[in-house]
DNA sequence: CCAATTCTGTACTGTTCGGTATGCAAGTCA
DNA sequence: TGACTTGCATACCGAACAGTACAGAATTGG
């Protein structure tokens, strides 16, 4: 009766280690832009096989979000221990900034990534899309570097910094309303957000 | 001689209007989700016209995001012409949450949804990422929660805002990273970020 | 009214997509 | 050894994709 016994033929890979490599290409393709070929050959199996052991591309993708909150999101538990607020937050921030850019691994999180990507083109649209994004962010950090001229930011101000901050808190606001969060709530961030402009 | 001399049939539609059409679709379901199908439905006109008119999809996508710079982010124009610094940040992000949650516009950003968005799916993919990262941020919330009870935070702190905000820096620096901004760069962001934390 | 030019509508191209039917290989248990 | 169970490999399915050929319709200039 023991639940583990299945005869048969047995597997001839390693499922959680074909899941790991699953996760790497729809980090770095999204889920749309990651085609069943190019799972199956970074994941060393066929198509039948992705089947039997997955389901179909949608469950596999969901295996893969978990296993990536599991696996490449553990700071945030760790964090989380940590004794006060400004400790948990401060470490969160840190070990996310530092698991947003680590060289073994695609750029960014795969919770972001899943869906931005841009897949099939190479990304090439994805590119586009962020190079008008840090466009802006020059045109805002010219105009702060002005303000720091005109004397109302501090004189050691680094406009660039600011301007990217200004312009982090714009795209998690874009990623929270396009995930249904509301204007009020939108604003209650930039409330709290406002508190780090230096003042004159 | 004069260029605008072109004898023949007249286009049967508005192409700038057309081009907004197109926007929504964009901003709606990504560049990848966004079928021809689709955006010639929602235009009003036939494949070849749309050929014609603005050359081929990849075309038609920046033409939409060059229209969508130049009508919907109007307001950061307007922004830079504030006089001090923190009016002109404050002023972008206020006009920028407004934006990002107009109720005849889809929500969020065209620059972010335009890669995101899932399309085909009807959004599936994407709404189960997005509610990943709100059980994240649900988490924080918590912790917060606590540390209030313990005296580590303000009374008066909303544990719920001040965690949105800390996922907003989160979620802002992932498209950062993505876009390839090193390890540096967005540490320099939590710096700014962390000031925005109540201190005991 | 006719020729030239441009736009529109239908119907099609080749390709790629996610998913699967089928026959064979590789094991386990009697 | 032989029945049985399971995984693997090839080859395929219908559908959807971006893009286009072609013929007819609408307009201008003569």
């Amino acid at each position: 009766m023991s639940p583990t016994t299945r005869t048969g033929r047995p597997r001839g890979f390693d499922a959680e280690a074909a899941l790991d490599r699953a996760i790497e290409v729809f980090w770095r393709q999204g889920y749309e832009g990651a085609s069943l070929s190019d799972l199956t050959e970074a994941m060393g199996i066929n198509r039948p096989s992705l089947y039997a052991a997955y389901g179909n591309k949608d469950d596999l993708f969901r295996l893969a979000v978990a296993r990536y909150a599991e696996v490449d999101m553990a700071y945030a538990k760790e964090a989380f221990a940590e004794p006060t607020a400004y400790a948990v937050i401060e470490k969160f921030l840190r070990a996310n900034a530092d698991a947003l850019t680590r060289t073994d691994r695609p750029a960014g999180c795969l919770s972001i990534q899943g869906g931005i990507a841009g897949g099939s083109d190479g990304g090439r649209v994805a590119q586009f899309l962020a190079e008008s994004r840090l466009a802006g962010e020059a045109a805002l950090a010219g105009r702060l570097a002005r303000a720091i001229d005109e004397g109302d930011l501090p004189p050691g101000t680094d406009p660039g910094a600011l301007a990217r901050y200004v312009m982090v808190v714009s795209e998690g606001n874009a990623v929270h309303a396009a995930a249904g969060v509301g204007r009020a709530s939108l604003h209650a961030t930039v409330d709290i957000a406002l508190r780090a402009i230096p003042g004159l």
